[in-house]
DNA sequence: ATTATCTATAGATCTATAGATAATGC
DNA sequence: ATTATCTATAGATCTATAGATAATGC
């Protein structure tokens, strides 16, 4: 059977990593317990020991997608070329990022769920795009704070909003039109 | 009991009805048949007399809401001051409607959930979509129709990403910031 | 002895159907 | 006779719990 200590720590990090990735993908609804541990190699009754209910998981996997992306944008920048305005809108905005909500951005694959969901997403949601709106606004250096600012929050409801319409658009040419027309727009004004 | 043809068509169009705002207010999944039937003074057996599927309903009820939405625009229109862009921007971004989805926008409120549905409810939104762009640029008769076509994809990018943003922030400050500020750099941009 | 996981199941909820009931409309 | 609606329920699915099983770790 294998349920060591050290085994748990890993089966409920992999738990929680596959849960970011479904919640994304399928809404916050659309993951049932069963499946999310079958796909992780266990069964439903272990579930529990791991958290007090299932809307704890949705809070823990939550916090885990939103570091995690963080995380990879951190690495991102350290590692390579400085992530610059034009950078970020590309990537953000880019076929990958659509096709791929699963590893994307939290708010744009589940703002309209966790807007009508409790207290605690609601609050993780808004210091993300709090953190996001200084992000972007810091990548603006040439404008003064209040400007960087409007620019940021108008980048920001473009970028989701864009991605958002792109994935829901079943004409793959206005799909692309989207994303590349916000995409010029938003670094033309910068 | 009452149950004249004529009692049908009215139960039928109230059912299509409270369905478009309630999905709009809980998303797709979050509407079930037997509490839809209760509110509009039924019971669940009667439904699929009415409808083959769930999803036959869901359908039709976003069609409903889709028309119904034109229909108040075009009302609008013709009956007070000529509609401008910048009083769609603002009736947008208003707080009326960020508190008011059930009557509001059916992209802001669905476009993700659509984005994972079948194809019937995403060709829907995809000509929807297709319309607003449309309308959006005959709002903008200063610009040719290259330019007054990729500012209207900006704006209605923006515009859904600000709502669905402003309803998700738990903080009333944030929320109404980013409704103003959206609204004033797309009227400045005009 | 403790505990991580498993099997099995209770209890709630949801879509869909079957059959009864009471009106309509020919 | 037809049919719009109702009551009742089947069958599927989902969260959560109970009790068994087989490892770990003192």
């Amino acid at each position: 059977m294998g349920h060591s200590q050290t085994q748990k720590t890993k089966n409920h990090e992999r738990i929680v990593r596959t849960a970011a990735k479904r919640f994304r993908e399928k809404g916050l609804a659309g993951v049932g317990i069963a499946d999310l541990m079958q796909e992780v190699g266990l069964t439903v009754g272990g579930f529990y020991k791991h958290f007090d209910s299932r809307d704890d998981l949705v809070v823990e996997a939550l916090r885990y997608a939103l570091n995690n992306r963080r995380g990879q944008a951190d690495a991102a920048a350290s590692g390579g070329p400085r992530l610059t305005y034009a950078k970020l809108v590309d990537d953000y905005l880019s076929e990958e990022h659509r096709d791929h909500p699963g590893s994307g951005c939290v708010i744009s694959a589940l703002v309209a769920e966790i807007a009508r969901g409790g207290k605690r997403t609601r609050a993780l949601l808004t210091e993300e795009i709090r953190r996001a709106l200084q992000s972007i606004a810091d990548l603006t250096p040439g404008k003064d704070e209040g400007p960087a600012r409007s620019a940021a929050i108008l980048t920001l409801s473009a970028m989701v909003g864009a991605i958002g319409l792109s994935r829901a658009v079943s004409d793959e040419a206005l799909s692309r039109e989207i994303l590349k027309t916000v995409g010029e727009l938003l670094k033309a004004s910068e």
